[in-house]
Parts: C-alpha cells; sequence; structure tokens
DNA sequence: GATGAATGAGAATTCATTCAT
DNA sequence: CATGAATGAATTCTCATTCAT
C-alpha cells in the first residue's frame, strides 16, 4: 500500500496528471477493488452460503476492515447483487457459447444446446440459483434498486433468449416461442428447485433425465418436427 | 389422593370436573394455546418472512413472553415444524377432496382435478411453498429432528399419491407414473417460483395457462389417450 | 385437596384423628416427600452436576411440577443444603463404622482407620466434595441460613471426631490433637482438589499414594510410636 | 485525500506517525484495552465470583457494550483463561522471587522460602486459588482450548518448580523430589481451601501455623537434615 | 398440596453499520 | 481510502420463582 514518493512522482509526469486521467486512473482502481471485495464475497458465498457471506467475513477475506467495504459498496444488499450480475454474466456466456456436441448445427440440436447450458450452469453451482431467490425472496426484490432490479432481469431475459431464437427458427410464432421459452424455464427451475432441496431423492428421480424427458417432448411437440 | 364415589359425584355434577374432564379440558386449552402461537407464528412469518418470524416476534403477536413459547414449543425449529405440517395437511386435505366440476369421473378429469389442486393451493398461498422449500435440506437447513423431516417428506408424498394413482389407472407403469408424478411437481413448482419470484411477469405470461398446457401435453402423450 | 368426610371420618376411627396426630401424620408425609425430592435431587447433581442440577430438572426427575417443590423447599440452594446435609451424615456413618482390616484394633489401627473412611468417602464420591464447595464459595454461606450451617459444620466435625479421639488415645493433648486433626483433613481435602482437578495427573502421582504417606509420617512423628 | 510528501514527512516528525511506529501504538493501545477489560473481568471475578463475571457485567465494568468486548477476546472463556494466565504470571514472579530473609541461603532455608511465597500468594489472594479450580477440567470443566489449558498447566507447574529444584539439592532423587513437590502442593491447596471456606475456624487453627508444621515436618524428614 | 402457566431477567454471541481519526 | 473501535439491536434459549386456580 506504501508507495514510494518517486515512483508516484514519475506516474504523475508520465501520464499526465489532469483531472480527468485521474478521475479515470481511479474510477479503474476503483473498480479492481470492487472486484477484489466481489471475489472475497463470492467465496464466502459458495463456501458458507448467504447466512456465512457476512460483511465481516467478506470484508476478511478480501484483505479489509469491515468499514472500508462501505468505500465501495453502500450495502451489502449492493454486494449480493453485484454477485448475481455477475453470475448473469457468466450464465450468458455460457448459454452464448453452447453448441451441439457433434457439428450439426440444427435448430433442434441448438435448441437443445442452448436450453442445457442453461440446465447445467444452476444444476452445477446451485448456490447461484439460491442467490437469484434470496435477492427476490417475496416479489419484492430485497433492497435493490429498481435500476439494479432492471439490470438483473435484462441479463436474465438475455440468457433465455438463445431459447426463444431458436423456437422461433423451428417454426413458431414470436408468442408461442416467448411462451415455450417461459415453460422451459419454469421446467428448469422446478427440477432444479426439487434438486436443490433433496425432494427428487424422495421420488428416486434423477434431474437431467427428468430435464431431458421434458426437451423430449417439446421437440416433439414442435410443428417442424417432422425432421 | 382417594376421594370417595359419592364426592366425586356430585363434584362432577356441579362443575363436571372429573380428572378425565380436567385433563381433557385442559390439554384443550394447552392445544388452543399451541394454535394461539402458530396463529402468530403464521402471520409473522407470512407479513415478515422467515427471517422476520423470530421468536420474540412470533412471541409478541401471541401476547407472550419468549420465554412463555417454550412450554409449549421446545425449539424455534419445532414452530416452523409445526407451521409446515399443518400447511401440508391442508394441502392433503384440499387434494383429497377435489373432484371435476362435471359429474364425470374419467382418470383423465381426476388426476386434471388433483394436480390443479395442487397447483392452486401454492398459487394462493405462496409463502407456504416459501415456508417448505426454507426447512427442507435444501437452501437452508434448519434443525428439523430426523423424524419430523421423515414426517414432513411424507405428508408431502402423500399429497401428490392421487396424481400417481390417476396416472396408474391411466396405464403407466408404477415406475412411469411416479416419474411423471414427480414431472408434475417439478413443473409446478418452477411455474410457481417464478410467479413467486415476478420472474413470469418478464414474460407476460400467465402461469395459470403454463400449468394447463403442461396438463395438456401431459395428457396427450398417455397411452389410453385414444379416448 | 377435598377429602370426603366419611373417609375422614373413618380414618379418625381408627387411628385417632386428634389435632396432634394429624399434625404428626402430615410431618410425616411431608417428610416422605422431602426425602422424595432430595432422591431426585441427588440423582440430578450426581449425574448432571450442580449446573444440571436445576429445579425443573430435580421436578422432572421427583415426578412434580417446578412449583410444587416450593412446598417442601423454600429455596432451590435449601434443597443443596439439605443435600449436604444427608451427605454428612453419611459420611459420619461411614467414619462411625470404620474398623482396621485385621481383628487389631490398637488406636494406630483405628486412627488409619477412621481417617482413611473419610479420605476413600470423598474420593469415591468427588461431587459430594464439590457440594461443600460450592455451598461456601468465598467464605460466605450461599442463602444458608445461619442454623442450617451451624448444623452442616458440627455434622463435619463429628467426622472428624473420631480422628482427634484416636490422637489423643495416642498421647497427644487436646489441643495437639485438635491440631493434627486439621491437618490431616486439610492435607485429604488437598490431595483430593488435586485429584478432582486433574492436577495430580501433571505430577503422574496417585492420590492413595499421596494420603498413605502423610498417614505414615503423621503416625512416625506421634509420641507413643515406639510401639 | 492525496499527501504531498512534504506534509507527510512533517507529520511524521511531529507525531512520530510512520507506519511502523502507528502500528506499535495502536497495538499498545490494544493491548491497554485489553487490560482495561481484564482489570474490569478480575473485579467482577473478585466481587461476585464466576458466576457474577458474565460478559455484561464485565463490559458494564469495563464501560464497554457487550459487543466491544468480542473486539479482543473472542470469548468469554478466553477471558477467564486470560485471567488465571496473567494470575500465574504473578505468582510465577513472585515465586522467583522469593529469598530467605537472613542472608544465609541454604537449600533448606529456599526451599521454605520458595514454598512460603507460593503459599502466602494464595492465602493473600484467595480467589486467584478459585479461579484455577473453576477453570481446569476437574470440577467445572470450562471451555478452555486445549492448548491454553496446557499453557496454563506448565505455568503452573514452572511455579512449582523450584521447590522440586531445592529438594533435589537437598538430595531426593528426581522422583521423590517430585512427589514431595506435589505434596506440599497438595498440603498449602489443602489448608488454604480450609482457609477460605472458613473450615479452619471451626478448629479455631491458624492456617500459617498450619503450614509452617508441614514444612518443618517435611525438612525434619530429609536424608541431609543432620545440618 | 399441587399444577401449569407465565414472567422477567439474564445468558453468550453475532451483525450491519457508523464514525472519528 | 482505510482503519479499528464501538454501538445497539438482534438472535435463541434457560432458569428460579410466583401465583391463580
Amino acid at each position: 500500500m506504501e508507495k514510494s514518493t518517486a515512483v508516484r512522482k514519475n506516474t504523475a509526469r508520465k501520464s499526465g496528471d489532469t483531472a480527468a486521467s485521474r478521475v479515470a486512473r481511479e474510477s479503474t482502481l476503483n473498480q479492481a477493488r470492487r472486484t477484489l471485495i466481489l471475489d472475497a464475497a463470492r467465496s464466502a458465498f459458495f463456501e458458507l452460503g448467504l447466512d456465512g457471506a457476512s460483511l465481516r467475513e467478506i470484508a476478511k477475506r478480501a484483505g479489509y476492515t469491515p468499514g472500508a467495504i462501505y468505500s465501495y459498496f453502500v450495502n451489502l444488499e449492493e454486494i449480493y447483487g453485484a454477485l448475481l450480475g455477475e453470475s448473469l454474466q457468466r450464465l450468458n456466456q455460457v448459454v452464448e457459447a453452447a453448441k451441439p456436441s457433434g457439428k450439426s448445427a440444427s435448430s433442434i440440436d441448438l435448441l437443445r444446446a442452448k436450453a442445457e447450458a442453461f440446465y447445467v450452469f444452476y444444476r452445477d453451482n446451485p448456490k447461484e440459483l439460491d442467490l437469484g431467490f434470496y435477492l427476490f425472496d417475496g416479489m419484492k426484490p430485497r433492497g435493490l434498486t429498481a435500476e439494479l432490479n432492471q439490470e438483473l432481469n435484462d441479463q436474465l431475459m438475455a440468457a433465455l433468449n438463445p431459447v426463444q431464437v431458436q423456437l422461433e427458427a423451428l417454426g413458431l410464432s414470436t408468442e408461442e416461442a416467448v411462451l415455450e421459452t417461459s415453460a422451459v424455464f419454469a421446467h428448469i427451475v422446478g427440477v432444479l428447485v426439487l434438486n436443490n432441496t433433496g425432494r427428487i431423492r424422495l421420488f428416486k428421480q434423477n434431474p437431467d433425465t427428468l430435464f431431458e424427458r421434458y426437451m423430449d417432448s417439446l421437440i416433439q411437440g414442435l410443428p417442424l418436427s417432422q425432421v
């Protein structure tokens, strides 16, 4: 943390320490430290769950004192919100990148691949599902600003968009595609919730089977399924 | 300790205070007070969520001091457990009583009626869904005893049994019926979670439509659906 | 408890239900129930220690409700006091009955036997030692009445009297005998405290050895020890 | 936020506010506050006994809110442990420093001096004896960590070591010296317990006499006591 | 004499947050 | 920007004791 004066002065000389650049640099630093804190929060959250991811724990893992966190986040909830945003970003990347395993790229295969990517993401990171539920518990976003809420919702929709796109490619109207997408989403969520809460064991079922059966029947019902 | 019969009879005539009746009356009172506390707990939980339903809050709403609660429940967890047990009991009654609207009683109509009863119960009491999720092992393992956990799981399974029964009546093997029942369960849960968390609005969808479409497609896929 | 006149009359006829006899009978009952409670208290205390021997626990073991206890004891402390009194009574009996193992009954052998009885009593019932310490913690008897305190002290002195008697028989003046008795008492207490608190293990010593060595050296120092 | 080097240097010169010194100062402050709390704890313990020395009480006496205590101690137990550690440290210093009153320094005189220092320490600070008894495994196992327990035991042993050393100097084998040391320890403890609980008054004895007589007889029995 | 309900005080501990420095 | 100290409110739970019935 201690930096020699010489270095600081040099930096100033080289980069031209105008007000603007200083703001930029500081904002970069700021962003870096936010990231540092978010990393700490994520690790705490993954290891200890939401209850264990207290401000103190996050601060400790970030190498800060609790008070310092408030320089970067207004709230503990804001941290959770940022965490969720990050999570949704990763989800988007995963779905975006999803491709059928073979070289074929029929819309059906793409549909399957996209939906499966979505499903697998949450199946393998159940905590991320918890996070979303926590923040939207009981309908009212917990301490999220309206804008953040909007942003998060947009991210979620974006992650589901590829599914909708393929459904349209398979002949569904936009309206029908949206409906079917939301149904897929619902089914995935349901299967995962049952899995995460151990309910699925009561039926001696496997979540993957449930998911795949749903996709099969969905595809079977499609107008172009003569393929 | 010994009381003459004559005296007992007289006393009994006057106040009805036989040992048996006293025990009965007191047990009733006791039960009434447990119910009172449970009501307080339910209202706290509905208004404030599980986190807000602290012992203090429950006691306050029940008009008790916190310590007094422990005369009726061994634990905060026991209260939650009782709450959930009650909820599942009502669920079972509702599903049990469910009948098709017309006079017809085909298995398909019964299947629809049973599944719909299950769905409607939670759609109209969304908090009860939260309760179940919160309490079981999954997301937030609350310290239910193994026996209580078992009992609650049994109640849940019982509520879903009518669906399975009708599926078997419609020609599915037990194995297939169980699988399909768990899929129905998953779909209902998914639709409801999306509804409760406001996600369904993002798609401008209606939960009922989603549920019904799922049932339609399920029935369509049944072997006996030539009827 | 209302009793029917008929029964009372009968009883009265048989036993002569004068006020005096009724008092006596009731006092006997009373005593029996006090004993019942004390038994419960003792068992709780032995199994759970002083902290575990709460009024509630004692009541439960006695088959009473907490409130009922207050008909027989004014205080939890009074129960402890009574427990200690009982303990000291047993101690007295044990010391009283102590005899040398062989048929010989020299004063030296008797001295050893009496002291050892005292030692062994507490070595084998360490909780009883705790009890005494608890009640006299910090000099001021905890909630014991002065009379009870006096009585307990008298019982303790009585238990040590046989030692003093033998010391006198062995030629010590009363004054010297008292001094030596108190020294024996101190040593026993010290050894037992070290034993109970695990300190003796630090020295890898055995409490019995320590006790015996002390007795040996005491006897060696006696004027008549030419015997 | 940015400070010029010059200003920083000046500040440093004036207040000595280098990073190092700041850390040192803060650590000192911290230590001072730990001490403050420990003082409060000691006073609470001395006046109210261990039961009365609750976190609340300690905090109140230290002028803190209960929560603040947890910045300095992880536990109530840790406070107790620190208290005992401190006490044992003082004991060690006292015994270490103990010297015979005259200029002579024979081993016998040293032995007496060391044992007496130990004895006097606890005679004059009876509560410190209670503290030790309360904390170690024996009577009321308080949750000290194994390491702390070990450390405290080591301190206790260290305080008794000078006695053992002199006994060896007087010709006892190590084994015998340890045995005799533990016997001395036991006797001191016994005498003090009797004194602290008022039992010694029952015998109209004086604790000092008892202690001295024991030391006399111990020395008399030593092999080199022809001196 | 006994019950059972209830109190009220107290226990340790945790936590998000604030704020002077 | 960061610290570290501190607050104050919250958490669950335990207990001796009281008292109307």
